[in-house]
RNA sequence: GGCGUGGUAGCUCAGUUGGUGAGAGCGCCGGAUUCAUAACCCGGAGGUCGGCGGUUCAAAUCCGCCCCACGCUACCA
């Protein structure tokens, strides 16, 4: 049996979601799991939130909390919005967690043994208003290139010109408007990736299958200018993993703590031995999934995230997971995604622009929004939500095509035959051409979802509901039941077997609904069907089913316009 | 500036290594139907495949130049 692990970049701590942010990794990676799940392959899907940094605690700072109150009151909070859209996380993790303390060190510690490791004396700015060393982008000043007097320090936002701190005339404080600034000197420890550039480049080399937007932007990293740099895995912060060799102190590194893209990804494996913590599992649970020397050989680990994750996924942390020299598993397939835009602009996080995940759910359920973010998720290139398509979509593909197949199937044989599949009559023509057609249609899904080809897989899914509603339209059997009652009761318990068969299809899409459908069909069969006439008779004759409350109500325009103009500004 | 990704019907997008008259869904128009959430089903109109030039018997598909959009450009994550 294949054994997937799947992980979805980690969201930031600070703060809700946006749409944009979902469909990017986590909602796919939920696709991804549901659907290998469903095949009967055993699967562990990871995500957790990535809780260190500086935006945390100035976060905290502004909601007058301690960083690590306010982490876990969001980590609550994200989790729950999470479970609002059926996310199917087998753990949700903090990358805080003490699992990821210890392995973070433990990678820190093997790369310096493998020499790895260098350390760098560098001068940075240093705010004695805040008290706190400030990444470049906190210093705020007027650019010497066109005068524009909120330059950010890596770069003017107005002449786009890059920019060193040190070059903003009049620099502050973007935090507290400080001008109290001063140079300090600091030591730093800097992961030597520019060693492993070729082992790195030989790696993407081989990955011939993956996205091109995965591997040219691991290409730029690698081959722009002098090559892959090494970069810097600790900070002068309060918040974080605190700079170790291993389980010893690292001498000259004392209050630092490890750089959040350094101990992010190592989480995803820490995220795995929470898992085993928190289920009661031994360590070698977990171990199994992320040592190859440990029972992970056949693993098949594939990440999911925005496209501006990539070269952390790509190259860092395969060069700190290369680097330890240890038995870890590295990723075999990194599916990765443009932006989703809104309306005519970026959503935006900072700015609060676009619709956040609490939002949507309070407006919609989970399924219209996850129809619509997978059957538009930014594949190919940046996409755009707008309104309008939302609520022509949904309504459309969703509301007509899926959930009127449904209603009028099942309110056809309680009008004629009652709520019980009718007896009687056998499969003609029609109902073999119907299997052939299924066949081919579910073996088209199955391989673009098994390809990860997002928007394909949902059209191919919309195309198998489309058949079911041709094939009744062809039967007619509200035609057939004048002349032939049993013929008509045979294809009524067709359709009804549509309706299970549909069920289990689109459960990775929309598995709140296809629960709904189960449940209209008083089953609990969701067998995939390899056999599709043997999945078209699993609800025999006789068999108890009851119709359905309408399973998508549509979007009026008169919402639509609403929540457009709700949803127009910015979120405060 | 450099690099990257896109620019195919009104809209959202498919179009492997160049090859039968350029496709899908939505929208629109028409027809059929009445079981159903004014739903479904069938048919139709609609495109000089961003522009120019080149290679070729043959290019949306390869090459060059240009235009446009978006992204990245390495200590925000």
């Amino acid at each position: 049996m294949t054994r997937h692990l799947i992980t979805s970049a980690i969201p930031y701590i600070n703060g809700i979601k946006h749409l944009g942010n979902l469909v990017g990794s986590q909602l796919p990676a939920d696709l991804f799991a549901r659907y290998q799940r469903a095949r009967g392959a055993e699967v562990l899907f990871l995500c957790a939130t990535d809780e260190h940094g500086t935006p945390a605690e100035l976060a905290a700072a502004k909601a007058g909390k301690p960083v690590a109150e306010y982490c876990a009151e969001m980590h609550a909070v994200q989790a729950e919005i999470a479970k609002g859209f059926a996310l199917s996380f087998d753990h949700f993790g903090r990358s805080s967690s003490p699992q990821n303390h210890r392995l973070t060190q433990h990678f820190a510690g093997r790369l310096a043994d493998a020499g790895l490791i260098r350390e760098v004396s560098e001068k940075q700015m240093y705010s004695n208003a805040d008290g706190r060393f400030l990444p470049d982008r906190y210093i705020e000043g007027t650019c010497p290139n066109c005068g524009y007097d909120r330059a950010r320090g890596d770069q003017c936002e107005n002449c786009t010109k890059q920019l060193d701190p040190t070059d903003l005339i009049n620099p502050r404080s973007a935090i507290s408007g400080s001008t109290d600034l001063e140079v300090r000197e600091t030591k730093h420890l800097y992961l030597r990736q520019s060693a492993l550039k070729d082992q790195l480049d030989a790696w993407i080399d081989s990955k011939s299958d993956w996205p091109v937007l995965t591997t040219s932007i691991a290409r730029k990293w690698l081959h722009d200018g002098d090559g892959l740099q090494d970069r810097g895995i600790t900070r002068d912060l309060d918040w974080g993993v605190p700079v170790k060799k291993g389980d010893q102190d690292w001498p000259g590194m004392e209050g630092k703590v490890f750089y959040v893209w350094f101990d992010a990804p190592i989480e995803y494996i820490a995220c795995a031995a929470e898992w085993t913590q928190a289920t009661g599992r031994p360590d070698a649970e977990w171990e199994r999934w992320w040592r190859t020397d440990k029972g992970a050989d056949d693993v098949r680990y594939t990440q999911f995230m925005g496209k501006d994750n990539v070269p952390f996924h790509t190259l860092s942390f395969p060069a700190t997971i290369l680097g330890s020299g240890e038995p870890w598993k590295l990723v075999d397939y990194i599916k990765s995604f443009n932006y989703l835009n809104y309306d005519g602009g970026q959503f935006s996080t900072s700015q609060g622009r676009g619709v956040f995940m609490d939002q949507a759910l309070s407006i919609l359920p989970a399924d219209y929004w996850r129809w619509w973010l997978l059957s538009h998720a930014p594949e190919s290139s940046d996409s755009e939500f707008t309104w309008e398509n939302f609520q022509a979509s949904v309504n459309k593909d969703l509301a007509d095509v899926l959930g009127n197949f449904v209603s009028r199937i099942t309110k056809f044989c309680r009008s004629k035959f009652g709520e019980a599949l009718p007896e009687g009559g056998a499969w003609g023509e029609a109902e073999e051409k119907l299997v052939a057609d299924l066949t081919a249609r579910i073996r088209e899904y199955e391989g673009f979802m098994d390809a990860i080809e997002v928007r394909k897989s949902a059209a191919a899914l919309r195309a198998i509901w489309v058949a079911g509603n041709e094939y009744l339209q062809s039967v007619a059997p509200w035609t057939t039941v004048k002349t032939d009652p049993d013929r008509a009761a045979m294809q009524v318990r067709m359709g009804l077997n549509l309706v299970r068969l549909y069920a289990v299809l689109s459960a990775p899409f929309i598995p709140q609904a296809a629960a709904r459908m189960l449940g209209a069909m008083n089953t609990l069969d969701t067998e995939w069907p390899g056999d599709v006439a043997a999945a078209l008779q699993a609800l025999p004759a006789g068999h108890a089913f009851s119709v359905p409350e309408v399973m998508f109500a549509k979007i009026t325009d008169e919402e639509r316009e609403d929540w457009q103009t709700r949803f127009a500004g910015i979120r405060t």
